[in-house]
DNA sequence: CTTGACCCGATACCCCGGTACCGGGTTGAC
DNA sequence: GTCAACCCGGTACCGGGGTATCGGGTCAAG
């Protein structure tokens, strides 16, 4: 597969491949003859992966950590498994805190063509008194 | 309240909340008869919650509506809601996509002493065969 | 009345995650 | 055998969100 086409299945450009390539997410693929990158099949869905940890707020260096777990045979388990756990403790938190906020919204939706006073929404309502 | 106070009772630095009041998220202040800035004390929550926006993937720009959603009357009301409602969609879906990203996390963490044909990680797995 | 900590505005710079543009080579359908 | 569509490496640029630095004014303890 030719870069422009793993670009567009994967929906990104290709300027964005080769930055990735770059910055050692994307293992650079065999060349043809001409010097055109071949890349396997299976990289539209690592690209695919990387797009959505983005979308979950991973930072690109957190990416290649993620990427890393996925290799680690056995022997490197300690070290994949602390990795891991420590993603996971920070991801529950990222979720707790968006759940607050979504509650805190829900309120805001329910009641918002009240007063302002009658209004509940705990995560605006602290700053309901100024501006 | 002075900028040094608030921004280390805020955890930011000053120049942060230079950049704030310039992007329009921190109302100006008053000032002092020299000059500096007198902030009210709930500036504090404010910036907090800023932050706490910030963490949960929201732009700055999305927090300025966001703060704008706490000030807006009943007359503002459709407005209000339309916004709201979209943000609590989207935190919905972001929710989701983290909570299957944990639930694989922690699926790899129980079983990645296993080999890897043996672990279970849906998230992961997908990318066990390359690299 | 000096000295150090603080503040001011202005400007420049930094990292991140791309994106655009350049001059030039390759491919393949017509 | 030409022409559009693709690819190459290199380099420059962009927007977001700050952070640092400069030259100078202010405040308060000693």
């Amino acid at each position: 597969m030719r870069s422009g086409e793993l670009a567009s299945s994967a929906g990104v450009n290709v300027q964005t491949l080769r930055y990735y390539e770059r910055r050692g997410l994307l293992a650079e693929p065999a060349r043809s003859g001409s010097g055109y990158r071949a890349y396997p099949g299976e990289a539209v869905r690592i690209v695919r992966f990387i797009r959505r940890a983005q979308r979950l707020g991973f930072t690109l260096a957190e990416v290649e950590t993620l990427l890393g777990l996925a290799g680690g045979g056995p022997d490197r388990c300690a070290a994949t498994r602390a990795l891991a756990t420590e993603k996971l403790s920070d991801l529950e938190n990222r979720i707790a805190e968006l759940c607050f906020m979504r509650d805190s919204l829900r309120n805001l939706v329910r009641t918002c063509g009240r007063p302002a006073a009658q209004r509940d929404c705990p995560l605006l309502g602290e700053l309901e008194e100024e501006r």
